[in-house]
DNA sequence: TATGAATGAGAGTTCATTCAT
DNA sequence: TATGAATGAACTCTCATTCAT
C-alpha cells in the first residue's frame, strides 16, 4: 500500500480542499504573507497541482475571494424585502452579520486585509458577486432606506452613514477585538452568552440612535 | 556633482527618513508585503545603512508600529479627566478618532493589518505604549465609565460594549469605505464636508443609543 | 456533442499530427524550447496519449528529424547520375536546394539549430537515413566530383570545398535573410520572382567561379 | 582563510565574467536551453548577483547579443573605404569573416541560433549597433556596390545578391560543417591550413564569379 | 486508445541580511 | 556613517513524465 494515495475522501475535490486551505492560509498572512508550499503541504496535495488548477498565487487569491464573497453574500439578500420595517432591518442585519462572521472569522479577515491593502480589487470581485445574483442588493437596498426616510421613520436619513453604521458597528468587533482586550485588560471569550449580548448591544443602539 | 550627494537637509535624520518611509511601505503591504529595498530607495539611503539604524525588518517594523502608537494615544488622553460628561465623551472621542485617523490613515492601515495578522504582537506594543505614558488610560477610562453606569446614566452600561460601539463607529469608516461604495455604486469623496457629517452621525447615534 | 470528439478524419493518423505539429514547434524553439504540452495541444491530443506514440520528448525529437531527412534527401538523388555535367549539376543542384528549402523552412530551421547545438546528433540520424536509402549519396557525388577533377574540368578541385561552396550558396540565405534585411534596410519578399533571381545568382556564380 | 574569497584576479569585474561565461552557455544550449544556475557556477558567482547585474535571463541574453556585436562589427568597418576595388573586397571581407569567427565560434553559434529563433530580435539589436557606431556601414556599402555596377565591373550588379554570396561562402561552413563531414564521411580539421585554403577557394569563386 | 489528475525535479527570481572597504 | 557587492535560503512557477481509470 502506497503511503501517497489516501483515502477517498481525502484524494476527491482536490480544488475544494485547495481553496479551503488557501483561504486559512490568506486569513492568516494576507496575499503577500501566504506560501503556495504551505498551502500545498496542508492541503495534502503535489505543489504543483496548485498551479494546474489556478494558474497562478494571484489567480488562487481572486478565487478564493471569489468564493469567500459568494458565501456571504446570500447571507443578507433575504433582509431585504419590500415589507420590512426599519426596526426590523436594524435587529436581523447585525444579527446576520455577527452571527455569520463570529464562524466565518478568516473570510472577515481575508476581505478587511485585502480591502486595506487592494482597495480597488476587492471592489471588482464584490461588484462581480453582486451582479452575478439574481436580486440587485444595491437597488433593493437604497430604495427601502429611501422610503423610510421620506416617511419620518429615520433620524438618521443619510443611506450611507444609515448602513455605514449597521456595518461598523456590526463587523468592527472581529477585527478590533485585541485593541478592546488591551484596554481593558482583559480577554473577551468568544462565546454564544457573548455574541448574544454583543448583537443585543449594537440592536439596542441602532434602534434607539437611528429611529425616530 | 554626485547626484547622490544632497544638501544636508537631506543627509540629516537619516532615522526619521527611514522610519517615515517604513511607516507608508508598511500600511501598503502589511508586513510581507514591505520590501526593504523599497524602503532603503524611498528614504534614499543605502540598503545596508537601513541595517545599521534597525537591525532587522522586525525591529524597523516595531519601531514603526511603536511610533505610530505614541503618535496617537496621546490624542485620546485628554477626554478622560473626571469631571467629563458622557454626553461630552460620546462627541468628543469620535471627534478626535475620526479627525486623527482621516489624516493618518497609513497610521490606522498598519494598526488594523497587524491586528489581523498578528494579535499578539500589537497588544504587547500597545501595552508597552500605554505603560510608558504618564496617565494610565485605561483605568481611568473603566472607572468613568463605571461610575456613570452606576449613576444611572447609560442605557448601555457594559464598559466593554460601550467602548466597543465607540471605537467601532469611529473607525470602521476607514477599513470598510470601499465596502460602501461598492453598494452604494458611488464614490465617498473624504472632504472636509463628508467628516463633519461622519462625526456628526456617530456622535448622534452614539448620544440616542447609549444615553438615557 | 462534446466538442472534443471530432469527426473521424480527425481522430484518424494521432501519430502523423503530433509529427506535424512537433515539427513546427521545435523549429520554433528548437528542442529545449519546445514544449510537450504545446505539441499536445496544437496536435489537438491528449498529452498522456504523446508519450504513448513517443516514448519522451527526445523520441519525438529523433523521429522529426528522420522524418524531416527522409524528405529531404530523395531530393538530391537525381541528380548524381553519372552522365551529368559539371554545369548541369551546378545547375540543378541549386535549383532543388533552394526551392525545397522556400517551401520546407521549418525543415532547413530544425536541421540548422540542431547543427548548431547537437552536432553529433544529427550527423548520426543523417549517416542513418543516408545508409537507409538505396543509392549511396556520398560515394557517388564523390565519384563524380574526382571525375571531373581529374578531366580538368573544375577551377575547384577539391570535392570539400566544391561541395561546400554549392551548400553554402544554396541554403544560407534562409538563415541569414534578416541580416542582409538589416544591412539593406529593407524587407526581402520571398516570392517566386526573387526565388528565381537568387537561382540564378548562385548558379551563375558558381558555374563563374568554379569551371574552368 | 576562507575558501569563498578568491583572490583579485577573480573577485573583480564580476559583470565582465558573467557576459563571458553566459556567451559559452547560450551558444552551446541557445535562449531556452541555457541554465542560470550553470553560467553562475561557471562564472564562480552566487546565482542572485546574476540577476544584481542583470535583472532577467532575458535582459542578460540581449546584453550578451549586443556584447557580441559590437566586438564583430568594427571587424568589417575597415574593407569599405571608397577606394577600395571590388576584387579587393571579394578577397578581404571572407577572410575577415573567416577569420574572425574561426576564432569565434560561439559569437557565430549565438547570433545564427537567434536568428533562427528570434528574428525579430535580432536585427533590432543589429540595427541599434550598426546606428551606434560612427560610420554608417549599410550606406557606405550600398553606394560602393552600386558604383561598381554602374562601371559596369560586376557581373551580378544586385547589391542584395552580391552581398547574400559573399556572406553565404563566408558563414556558412560554421554552420554546415557537420554535414559536409558526414557527405563526405571524414573529419574536418580545423587548422590554419584548412582555413587558408577556405579563404582562398571563396575569394576564388567569388572573384570569378561576380566580376567581369 | 484515451483522459484528467498527479508527481518530482528543477528553473528562474526574490529577499532579508551581511561583507569588505 | 556610507556604499556596492555578495550570499543563501526561500519562493513562485514550469515541465517532462507517469498513474489510475
Amino acid at each position: 500500500m502506497n503511503v501517497k494515495n489516501h483515502g477517498n475522501a481525502n484524494r476527491k475535490n482536490a480544488r475544494g480542499r485547495i481553496l479551503k486551505t488557501a483561504l486559512i492560509e490568506f486569513a492568516a498572512g494576507g496575499f503577500s504573507g501566504a506560501r503556495m508550499d504551505r498551502i500545498a503541504a496542508k492541503a495534502d496535495i503535489n505543489k504543483a497541482m496548485l498551479y494546474y488548477y489556478f494558474s497562478s498565487k494571484k489567480t488562487l487569491y481572486k478565487n478564493v475571494l471569489q468564493g469567500v464573497l459568494q458565501e456571504f453574500l446570500p447571507q443578507i439578500q433575504p433582509f431585504l424585502a419590500p415589507e420590512m420595517t426599519p426596526a426590523e432591518l436594524l435587529e436581523k442585519l447585525p444579527d446576520a452579520y455577527i452571527r455569520f462572521f463570529s464562524k466565518n472569522q478568516n473570510i472577515l479577515k481575508i476581505i478587511a486585509i485585502d480591502l486595506l491593502q487592494n482597495p480597488g480589487d476587492i471592489s471588482l470581485i464584490f461588484r462581480e458577486a453582486l451582479n452575478s445574483g439574481e436580486t440587485a442588493i444595491p437597488g433593493q437596498l437604497q430604495k427601502l432606506i429611501r422610503k423610510w426616510s421620506a416617511e419620518g421613520q429615520l433620524s438618521e436619513p443619510d443611506p450611507v452613514h444609515f448602513m455605514l453604521n449597521i456595518v461598523s458597528l456590526s463587523l468592527f468587533f472581529f477585527i478590533g477585538k485585541p485593541i478592546i482586550e488591551t484596554i481593558f485588560e482583559k480577554t473577551i471569550l468568544e462565546d454564544e452568552r457573548f455574541y448574544r449580548k454583543r448583537i443585543q448591544s449594537v440592536a439596542n443602539v441602532l434602534k434607539r440612535g437611528m429611529l425616530k
